[in-house]
DNA sequence: ATAAGTTATTATCAAATAGATAATATCTTT
DNA sequence: AAAGATATTATCTATTTGATAATAACTTAT
């Protein structure tokens, strides 16, 4: 027993360890995953998560923010970035044994030809595509983005980080469509925007009123929210259950591309 | 950019791969971890986390699973085990650039001296002597249980997790002393039976009576949960506010041993 | 056997929250 | 000026939660 932590690193077989990206972001109100597809063998011309080698000197944390800098162009304080967990079946990748940690992303709005990125090669797709397996992923990077989807349902209760999905500065009506976009369904107005207010989670910028945006209508209030850092669990958070009126509203099921 | 999934793993420099195991249980209405002492550098001396290398075969939950069966002769299907995370900071370990795969695992009642485990070496150790830092751990382990706490007691809001705690037919008290003993406070006996016999999470064994247990008062009926799998965030939770009543009831803090 | 103590279980009531719906406010477009 | 659109506020009811008490079913001491 407890052979545990006795043990010498340089005896052991060694692995390759890498990290790839589930990167998040809503396009067309529709949630969507950035993929790459792959130029070599194996799984050539499957499509496949952003990610790579760690670096000699690099924290997993700091490689996983370089392959989403690299990908979209986007620093980590743009966005939020969380590790997702770790993948290293003997047999995931068939040339050798190699560890990988998997990270997801969210981004706002990204342009959907990646911008700084290998546009040629890059394309957001939406995670209904995975889900209802009509696209075929490299390695095991399809089991990686069915977890991360739902480790981000998890963690959208947190208003704060499904802000992530939007410009530093919202509406509400904004936030309330990123969670129509996730889940797939419909919240009611007046009862959403109850809850955002009495929530201490996000600032009224009272003053500042949204100017682009929809076409007529009452302009709406921005609204910011401080940085997001240790999501400790005992924060406030929201019943995403269904705050959604029952009379008709349904959303068609989320349009492919 | 997108220098990607286009690699050749066996270009790039190694890296040893480890999981390591937060073991909690309950003893003496405490929250403990198991903790090991090292007997060789670095840390000679210092108490670490068991873990060991992955084999060269074997899968991460696989490892984790051995690790946790080698410490506590306990198997995966009487625990609750579930990675926490991965931690790879180049200089973690001194001697060379180990990327560690950390679980987190829960153990019913796990007797004081550790059976089938290395009696003189293993001990349970209050998670509060971690919090307070009044005790050293090895490499970055004191982090790895902070984190494995956090995540935890977020797991713990779904119930079924927290009955792991608990032999596989307990009472509701009994199970309101898991609470008790996690969050370190008191929560109200009849508001807690309520949430437990209306949330359908667990089957009353209505015919059954718990034999021993406390010495006097009404006998409890007992209570069992279905294995808990995939915890996906849709679940019925249980919000661990303050269900305690205000009267008098304030835990001691936590007693060391 | 009875009383006292202990734990379990059920009941009750007020406060807070959530779901449903409507009313009002402030814009843009026709 | 009217119609249409979106935002914001207001109500009302149903459900849930927090607090407290009452009752039930046992064990132990007298």
């Amino acid at each position: 027993m407890s052979s545990s932590p006795e043990y010498d690193p340089r005896a052991f077989p060694p692995v390759a360890v890498t990290v790839d990206v589930v990167i998040f972001t809503i396009y067309e109100e529709t949630l969507c995953v950035l993929l790459i597809k792959r130029g070599t063998e194996p799984f050539r011309n499957a499509w496949a998560l952003p990610g790579g080698f760690i670096k000699p000197e690099e924290d997993l944390d700091t490689a996983a923010a370089r392959e989403l800098a690299e990908e979209t162009g986007i620093t980590e304080e743009a966005a939020y970035l969380e590790q997702l967990g770790s993948y290293g079946s003997p047999k995931r990748d068939p040339r050798m044994r190699v560890v990988t940690v998997a990270y997801w992303a969210i981004c706002t709005n990204l342009p959907p030809p990646v911008s700084g990125g290998d546009a040629a090669h890059a394309e957001l797709v939406p995670t209904s595509m995975i889900e209802e397996k009509k696209i075929k992923l490299a390695f095991d990077h399809d089991r990686i983005v069915r977890d991360a989807l739902e480790k981000a349902m998890e963690r959208l209760e947190y208003p704060p980080i499904a802000a992530k999905f939007c410009s530093p500065q919202f509406t509400i009506s904004e936030l309330r469509k990123v969670y129509e976009a996730i889940w797939n369904t419909s919240f009611d107005q007046g009862n959403f925007q109850r809850k955002i207010r009495k929530s201490r989670l996000f600032e009224n910028l009272s003053v500042e009123k949204s100017s682009e945006g929809p076409r007529g209508g009452r302009p709406a209030s921005l609204w910011s929210t401080q940085d997001v850092d240790p999501v400790h669990g005992s924060s406030e958070r929201f019943e995403v259950a269904q705050a959604s009126t029952p009379k008709i509203k349904k959303k068609k099921t989320s349009k492919n591309r």
